[in-house]
DNA sequence: CGGTTACCCTGGATGC
DNA sequence: TGCATCCAGGGTAACC
């Protein structure tokens, strides 16, 4: 479920408790979310632990364990959480960290089992396995880079937006978020936009990544919240998502609620007056 | 190779 | 109420 903003925000949320704090026990109530490693294995390498640290490359987080311990990423995919407070489904516990610190617990939740959690010997396999699969963060892509990816593909823009390997952490709700900040319909073809529109899609990026984050992301039915249980602030005050036939916040008319080429089975909101396929 | 689709899972909402 | 259907913020293997 998550994307950038969300998962910034599960790592901001998570440092404070588990950052140079050390590990009693990792306990691994779904081990069909492992990958590249067994379960035993996890445990052995979690077992009494010092968390280095705990930051965010594209959508995983990665926690660094000290010493020789390795890295554990966790990706939650749509519906992977933590929780710092009780969970309010318990039956959805897939991992628990025990803390040294007595009854200190932090728990990762996954409703649809779809996220995964891996284990590498350290930093650097980490980060060459993220780079076979992803481009820059979204957060840290320079302009020129921008466009010089989204020149090489004629996919729509916003298929081309949601491919990790182009440029990582955005998904279905920011894509459609920044392309309306940048007035450019989802459909233009990637390679297709001007030096101009490349300009406006990376400062919107920007921009709605980063008041995304201050609001702690975004959150709707009984999807993503943040460490603590709480609902992200973001969908209260965004532009489309989710706002089929609401006024569009720059001309006033209503947003479109459609389906388009190379995002199967996904949703797309858009203003067709000010996001215009030319 | 670039681009597209099927599929992985499950829970919640909606409709009959 | 019960049951069927649809929907969902991600990612990847397999296919054309």
């Amino acid at each position: 479920m998550p994307e950038l903003p969300e998962v910034e925000t599960m790592v901001r949320g998570l440092q404070p408790t588990l950052s140079g704090r050390t590990l009693r026990r990792l306990e691994i109530l779904d081990s069909t979310l492992l990958q590249g490693c067994t379960s035993g294995q996890l445990v052995r390498r979690g077992r009494g632990a010092t968390v280095a640290g705990v930051t965010r490359r594209g959508k995983w987080v990665v926690m660094e364990l000290a010493g020789d311990r390795g890295i554990i990423v966790i990706q939650p995919r749509m519906t992977g959480g933590f929780w710092l407070v009780e969970p309010a489904r318990p039956e959805h516990i897939r991992l628990v960290f025990h803390l040294e610190n007595p009854g200190a617990r932090v728990w990762y939740c996954d409703a649809r089992r779809l996220g995964k959690v891996c284990w590498f010997a350290n930093g650097l396999a980490a980060a060459e396995a993220f780079a076979r699969s992803h481009g820059p963060d979204a957060l840290e892509i320079a302009r020129t880079e921008l466009a010089r990816r989204l020149s090489r593909t004629s996919r729509g823009i916003k298929p081309a937006l949601m491919d990790q390997k182009v440029l990582a952490g955005i998904g279905n709700i920011y894509a459609d978020e920044t392309l309306h900040r940048a007035q450019i319909h989802p459909e233009r073809p990637a390679s297709s936009l001007t030096a101009e529109e490349v300009d406006r899609l990376h400062r919107s990026i920007g921009e709605v990544l980063a008041t995304a984050i201050e609001l702690e992301g975004s959150s709707f039915d009984a999807g993503y919240r943040t460490v603590l249980g709480l609902e992200g602030g973001f969908l209260a005050q965004n532009s489309v998502y989710g706002r089929k036939d609401q006024p569009c916040p720059i001309c006033e008319g209503p947003i479109l609620k459609t389906r388009i080429a190379g995002l199967v089975g996904r949703p797309t909101y858009y203003c067709p007056v000010c996001q215009v396929l030319g």
